[in-house]
DNA sequence: GCTCGTAATGATAGCGCTATCATTACTTGA
DNA sequence: TCAAGTAATGATAGCGCTATCATTACGAGC
């Protein structure tokens, strides 16, 4: 239980020689000091273990070294990913991340983006476009680097860094269309703003393909899962048995509608298509292996915490909406048509 | 773009007609100030939308606002659960979580702990036991509540919440004795130090029950995933194919190995019983439904923010090693007795 | 009546940094 | 030769709070 004094930059200018300012300087503007002071002052700072005192240097700047990421759920797969590339990205970069759980709920998510503005944070993530009014408010009051992440479109309020939900939704209806599939059906859950683009792309991509009906499609606000999944394809069967490929929200869903099927002795993919959405990595390991979109979700945290810090190291305030892309990975479980895809 | 100044205490205290550490101490301790000054007091903090500044307090007191938490990894489903139990926990409490991944490296674990140190933590929450001899020291050198989980053993730090996975895994193996399983074989990935207890339980019981085979253990040092599962029981079933059932580390590989069970025709539970850890949620609504053992991971989460929230309000440093136990669930996918057992 | 204890409030002095404005030592051009 | 610029460093004054030590008021006890 070491009980001796917290080391200061006062110690470490007396040490060195020097003032305290100019060691405060030699730590955050090395360019600006001179060689050889420099020097002094790494020593100094090494010998003596100095850590700066992050609460008196943000009072001080009245700035912090916060970084807050604003996400709707911990435990989702595909957050968990983002997260990693977020904290993979900020490493030793001296950044604190500060996460916010908004469950969903636009009430939470104000919460969490009016406590971060009273941080002064260094920079702010936050998921996707769709914020309520007063969200939308506090995050262009935000004097830092601002990234939304998880989607694509027009208007971020200062970069974003995603893929569009709707076009990869159409993608994956159209592979279903050119799998033969002809009476599509659609397994959703939460139905969050994303989810809901989603939707939009694949009623309107089947629409125009004649295989639409609303019949088939199976929603519940509830919080997505495989058991879900399960459920919503059972319900979908009762409701229309002629149903014969099912685009999933996600690959949860996806996940318990191929276990569904094979407790129905239901053949996948002969009389029932399956595709997912995200491509988590058991979705190649399934058996049958699931068609899946693939989306940049490393990537995404891990360019969105890029983006913040280059941004705070040029200074300036860039406007950019970035489309990561998505892919559609063909899998046993959607492949009816003659070029049947085998997979290890 | 508000341009206001902020507002402070000092603007709060002219307004309630006090001193500024009056209002300070109505905050902080509003048992010690007068009913009427109180009163006054809270009045002016809604008007003025008064919020206390972080950095501020944290200079002045010594002491901050944030919870460290460290865990191993952040997309671990097992780990998300607790997170969540955490972040449902801590609520509106006014402290902050402070994530630190370590990634299952000891080194990292220290730097993650010694940069909590620095910060004087309103509490820490660490994973597991088996802490370096540095991070230890760190641990013990903390004034704040500390908080080990996942874990139960007979000398925590300070508290502990979890429970025994050696335990677990002699219960998870008795079952499969139980059922009639003789050749039993162990999947294992990362193989970490609570892995590796699990492990040590399989082993002791299988051993003792005459049904252990050194051959039948198949382990990776790399990260656990269903593919991996996959892979494993490959590996397995070309080195001993005489194997009739396996105790997975946990549930990605167990769900790995059923897939992969089903890709080579072998029927689960009749040729092969399949054991997995943890219980997510996947395991009861896979096909067929894999036995698996229940961890308390929300529990957890929640109870381990409850234990430094009290500690915190009462003051105290309580020594307490809480086990929260476990629970074997047995299904389908180990069901060869003739008490077979049916999930829906 | 006077000391003493107790409850409520206030004055003062930092916590450890950084923003801002000097100051110093040199260089440079007319 | 000297004003004027430039680069490097320093002195000073807070940032917004809280710890610590007064101070005040008032009733209890001898």
């Amino acid at each position: 239980m070491t009980k001796e004094k917290r080391v200061t930059l006062d110690d470490v200018a007396s040490l060195a020689g020097v003032s305290a300012i100019t060691v405060s300087r030699a730590l955050r503007q090395p360019d600006v000091v001179s060689e050889k002071v420099r020097a002094r002052v790494e020593s100094a700072v090494r010998r003596l273990g100095y850590v700066p005192n992050p609460a008196a240097r943000q009072l001080a700047s009245g700035r912090s070294n916060v970084i807050g990421v604003v996400i709707p759920s911990v435990t989702n797969n595909v957050f968990a990913d983002v997260l990693r590339g977020i904290y993979d990205g900020v490493g030793e970069a001296g950044y604190e991340i500060q996460l916010a759980n908004t469950r969903y709920a636009p009430s939470l998510e104000e919460n969490a983006l009016r406590l971060f503005a009273s941080q002064k944070p260094a920079g702010v993530i936050v998921t996707g476009f769709d914020q309520s009014d007063a969200s939308a408010d506090l995050l262009a009051g935000l004097a830092c680097p601002v990234v939304q992440i998880m989607d694509h479109g027009p208007t971020p309020a200062q970069m974003s860094i995603g893929f569009s939900h709707f076009d990869a939704a159409v993608a994956a209806t159209r592979h279903l269309i050119d799998q033969g599939y002809t009476r599509l059906g659609f397994l959703g859950a939460r139905m969050d703003p994303r989810t809901q683009k989603r939707f939009n792309g694949f009623r309107q991509t089947a629409m125009l393909a004649g295989v639409y009906s609303e019949r088939r499609v199976v929603t519940t606000p509830e919080a997505s899962s495989v058991t879900k999944g399960a459920a919503l394809l059972s319900d979908l069967l009762a409701i229309a048995p002629e149903v014969d490929a099912v685009f999933c929200n996600n690959d949860d869903l996806a996940l318990g509608a191929v276990f569904e099927a094979r407790r129905r002795r239901l053949s996948v993919p002969g009389e029932l298509g399956i595709c997912g959405f995200n491509d988590l990595e058991m979705m190649a390991a399934a058996e049958p292996p699931v068609t899946s979109v693939r989306t940049p979700r490393l990537e995404m945290g891990r360019r969105a915490i890029e983006a913040v810090l280059t941004s705070l190291a040029a200074g300036t305030r860039d406007t950019a909406a970035i489309d990561l892309g998505f892919e559609i990975v063909a899998r046993e479980s959607t492949a009816r048509a003659s070029t049947l895809l085998f997979h290890k």
